[in-house]
DNA sequence: GCAATTTATCTTGACGTCAAGATATCTGCG
DNA sequence: CGCAGATATCTTGACGTCAAGATAAATTGC
């Protein structure tokens, strides 16, 4: 009897006529997601950076060497609008860690590069990063995160 | 081979030091998250609402007649800040779907009540609500939500 | 080769959220 | 009874996001 079941009952009591199997399944996942979004926050914190601001880091280090991608690139991986992006490149190029240089091949457009300092941030950041979201998963065993792993795989391919 | 491996196989390349599994399951949880988010918001949008303003009218709507909380107890059910919930309520009392009234117990404190307005407003919005989250859901078999019910359940659970 | 269209990026204004703190009231203890 | 601490709600200021649209440059098709 969790908090949704609680929530749940309450709906069988009041609109008898819903069917809130749905409801449960998509209730947990929204708490989860606020939960964990949470806990990962604060490893960024820990490391001077937001959710934001490491996607953009992350986009551009597994890219790798020269650790340049355009804003377009970066929109593509990042699910947010182009506003948004320009957004997050200015505050990292206040805090020094990209640089806009000019696209030599299109006088529209412009690169974003990591800087030495911004590589350093993403490199610690990632192996914090990584360590702290096994420990968010630790609670499942190996199979049980092979499981949910393959049903969200099968999920988002709906939408991708 | 979905958007998450490709980003999985750029780290394995780039830092092959770093186990990704766990990655790989929250970065499908992110996207996931973010798509039916997206889905869910239109649904609320189409009644003239949000998701946050939905949240508030539903917590109010299951409570039961005579459907009226206080902020505390809102704030209780919906992982937010008392500041977001003030703010929540005072666009929803502009809305006239909810009115304040005087706590007669406590004077620091106030009732929120779901006015007849806002009855029919989260009654209508929770039915298409329902039916489209059961859309969203629909590519996985019935066996198959409820074995990702049971895991977010038990992940849900270190948190709660 | 030029006009029309598309593309890349940025700007603007509005929201929703949060953290931190203010205010008013209640409660419990001496 | 009275005061210290707890509690309920609201205020303030800063962010991050989005939708819509502006700007400038590249591309397409005639």
């Amino acid at each position: 009897m969790d908090h949704v079941d609680k929530i749940l009952a309450q709906w069988r009591r009041e609109r008898p006529d819903l069917d809130v199997s749905a409801m449960g399944l998509l209730g947990r996942f929204t708490r989860l997601r606020t939960h964990l979004g949470r806990e990962i926050e604060k490893t960024f914190t820990d490391h001077g950076l937001t959710s934001a601001s490491f996607d953009v880091l992350a986009a551009l280090r597994r890219s790798g060497p020269p650790f340049q991608l355009s804003p377009g690139d970066l929109l593509a991986t990042t699910m947010v609008t182009s506003g948004t992006m320009t957004n997050r490149i200015d505050q990292l190029e206040k805090a020094g860690l990209v640089e806009r240089l000019d696209n030599p091949d299109d006088r529209r457009g412009v690169i974003i590069a990591l800087t030495s300092e911004g590589l350093k941030r993403v490199d610690a950041a990632v192996s914090a990063h990584v360590a702290n979201q096994h420990r968010l998963l630790s609670e499942l065993s190996p199979q049980e995160r092979e499981a949910l792993d393959a049903l969200l795989r099968k999920l988002l391919a709906a939408f991708e």
